[in-house]
DNA sequence: CTTTTGTTTAACAAAAATGTCAAACAAAAA
DNA sequence: TTTTTGTTTGACATTTTTGTTAAACAAAAG
């Protein structure tokens, strides 16, 4: 059962910080969902806030992973970045707000670990990226201000979706027409 | 004292919410920074919630300000467009947590009353977008997908500064360096 | 100067949330 | 079966946070 139950815990709080954007729940709130005794968060994770840097942690690991996208070698460098918006895409359609909650959280104090290979990640699409402006495929730009240009677009319609649709009066079959849109556009916009 | 206490309260939470990112602050916590005694709040809100749906209304009110940029009939498309960034990027230097401020509190449940006006930004912008188009200043778009690539482009890296800045390994200094950059960079991409 | 009005404060009460512990329980080992 | 081990539960204690009230205070009006 341990790991059945503990793991229980912890995805209902993902569920509930990344896919509903409920960063407040309380210890209660977090069993009452997980339908398990509130002290079970005590026993396996000592305390309410080892749970949430846990589950930071977690995050932060899924975060990085997402960049890791664009290291396949065997892709061309529009397919790379193809590969980047569909991974992202898809996460995001499960955890929404993972970014935000990640904001959030580092705005509380939350620390996080070190995980380097962003160094290895920014080399490999220089390189790319440069070629891809030699041969006239993009417009002369900074590889980290491309890199803030991919995010960006992928990731903001995303996680703002409660004030965009609110703005637009936009109801939810729309809003997901829309998303679905903007891989193509996406690259429309990044590429010549 | 009334207005100045009132006010003075109001704009410690504002600058606690969207400057600092602490969206959990408590009412002693704002009482302090604020350096008044804290039933003052009671006595000018009547209850911490009331002061959070206060805030959050001229969040959304600021909010929708920006957007208004868009409407200054004496500019060129271009202009506007511009003149649209350079604002946003002003209340975001001062407010950079506005936008995941306004979605954590509706994703908690938090009402907003309609403020209409985004139509007629949209019947503008479209109109004049498509001219551009005509004219092959701006590659074929959906004006709706043109204002998100916009709203994007400008307002994500500023929200996700945390964030960017641990991924990235980069200090205040760097930051800051590339956030000027980012206006041309934006023109450049949504522009031919 | 006295009264009135509105503001500020400290003490208290109430509520909400977290954490601890011992007992109950269930499954595996002896 | 009995013992042991680890899990789950409810009762309780503690802490944190919010809200209320009456008294103190200060400025303006009478």
């Amino acid at each position: 059962m341990k790991d059945q139950t503990e793991e229980l815990i912890k995805n209902t709080a993902k569920r509930m910080f990344f896919t509903e954007g409920k960063f407040n729940a309380t210890t209660q709130e977090i069993a009452d969902e997980a339908k398990v005794n509130r002290t079970l968060i005590n026993y396996y994770f000592r305390s309410r806030n080892n749970l949430f840097e846990n589950v930071f942690e977690e995050a932060m690991k899924q975060e990085h992973e997402k960049s890791e996208a664009i290291l396949h070698s065997d892709m061309t460098f529009k397919e790379k970045i193809e590969n980047y918006i569909d991974y992202s895409l898809e996460v995001a359609l499960e955890y929404p707000y993972l970014e935000i909650y990640l904001v959030t959280q580092i705005n509380q104090g939350c620390a996080y670990k070190d995980h380097e290979q962003m160094d290895k990640i920014m080399k490999v699409l220089t390189k790319e990226l440069n070629c891809e402006i030699e041969k006239g495929n993009i417009s002369p730009i900074e590889p980290f201000q491309f890199i803030m240009n991919l995010v960006s677009l992928v990731t903001f319609p995303i996680c703002m979706r409660p004030l965009i649709q609110e703005s637009f009066k936009l109801d939810d079959k729309q809003y997901v027409e829309i998303i679905s849109q903007r891989k193509q556009i996406i690259i429309n916009t990044l590429f010549n």
